[in-house]
DNA sequence: GCATTTGTGTCACCTAGGTGACACATAGGG
DNA sequence: CCCTATGTGTCACCTAGGTGACACAAATGC
């Protein structure tokens, strides 16, 4: 076991995040660290834990990454030193979208997000949570998105945007869940990466199985029938 | 041109991001919005503008979207009424990522970062910024990064992946830039979303064209011949 | 109300890249 | 130092999805 680094005012400067803060910031951020080693391919944290902690990586190289249902794994990021990670922490009551793990022999040290927080801000976490949720999060969603969509085919991308959609610009129907939109299918190929005529292809295929209907250039989705469609299969 | 909506308090606090704000503090917020109208396809900002505002929807759809150097559209995302928009006013410095564009008739509030982020939290706009620098920015690199990767061939895919990894893990050598991990071919397929075998197979051609070399399992890049090679083409 | 533009449906064809299979290289643990 | 794991190189083959082309439908402007 290599031994313990030192972490100090000085090396904690070194980091971006850090740069900025006073000593006496530093000091009580720093006695609130926990130094923990990782060895390679050992997991720090899995996808679906609750997101509690932040990390700071001190020495080393962390992975971060998602494995699809079929079985497929996504590198998200590659962390190097100096870098805060499980940053999902820094919003309210979320899990850990990624699954972490150390991808050579690490340093990692641990401290909460509400320390963080409240020592370089000197707010309260929660408020400073709650605007993180109502800004920045859509980042994050986004990329989650981005990065589920990696290794799935036209089909399921569809399904899974009308779902979004449904879910954001969706009113309740008799007959399902009314898009207020006039999307055509050229705005949903932008959206899914896709041609649009294999867009318009697909949708004709989703109508068929009764999965959409149409009303003029509006759309009516039925989200269980989606929703069954991206789960049930993979 | 329809009539001018009306922004309150009450209006306001039906929002996620003002939710918990008091009274007070919406009011200070109101009295620095700017109501604005954008009729259908007009745009709001373009790619490269200055992240000066910050963009409350008020009512209709915007749309987010990139347009790639081959021409391509890639729609980012569509905003619904409530949302908060040109969210990199929060981090220092930025330039807009995306375009803007009312995707319907749209009613839009502006305001200044500094103005929302001093009202909510009573912080220097300063602090906070770099604060959201150093932790969640990297959401935002990283759906730039997926963005980006709609609809590039796995050649350039590859090229970008090189050379993100040459400037976070690089260090210089005579013969070009060192990665200093040990990276299989595996590795690379599940950052760039494809498979093994054909991740082997650029690499190889990336060799020929002299932009990598091996040294065992280390890669020396050329950071920039393969600048070139996703500048010029594309 | 008609003309023009914008969107949809559906072809036939082509290609990037997925897949399985295998031989060979290599590296790291015992 | 050898043996086994893991990684690399390279096939041949297959398929999802891109592309161009065109007919028809439906909005939109005049």
């Amino acid at each position: 076991m290599t031994r313990q680094p030192v972490l100090n005012i000085m090396s904690l400067r070194r980091m971006k995040t850090f740069a900025r803060a006073s000593d006496r910031q530093l000091k009580a951020i720093l006695s609130e660290i926990t130094l923990e080693r990782f060895e390679r391919r050992t997991t720090l944290f899995r996808q679906g834990d609750p997101s509690d902690s932040l990390y700071v990586l001190v020495s080393g190289v962390i992975k971060l990454s998602l494995r699809t249902p079929e079985g497929e794994d996504i590198l998200v990021s590659l962390i190097s030193p100096g870098e805060l990670f499980g940053i999902t922490s820094l919003l309210p009551g979320m899990q850990r979208p990624f699954r972490s793990e150390a991808f050579s022999d690490c340093w990692v040290g641990r401290l909460s997000a509400d320390t963080l927080v409240s020592t370089l801000l000197g707010v309260p976490f929660a408020d400073f949570s709650a605007l993180m949720d109502g800004t920045v999060s859509r980042w994050f969603g986004l990329l989650h998105r981005y990065a589920h969509f990696q290794g799935l085919d036209l089909q399921h991308r569809l399904a899974f945007a009308l779902l979004e959609l449904a879910q954001k610009f969706g009113a309740q129907d008799s007959r399902g869940t009314l898009l207020i939109l006039q999307l055509t299918h050229e705005d949903l190929a932008d959206l899914v990466g896709a041609s649009r005529q294999k867009v318009t292809e697909h949708m004709r295929t989703l109508e068929r199985k009764a999965l959409l209907q149409r009303e003029g250039r509006r759309l009516i989705v039925s989200t269980e029938g989606l929703r069954e469609l991206v789960q049930i299969e993979h």
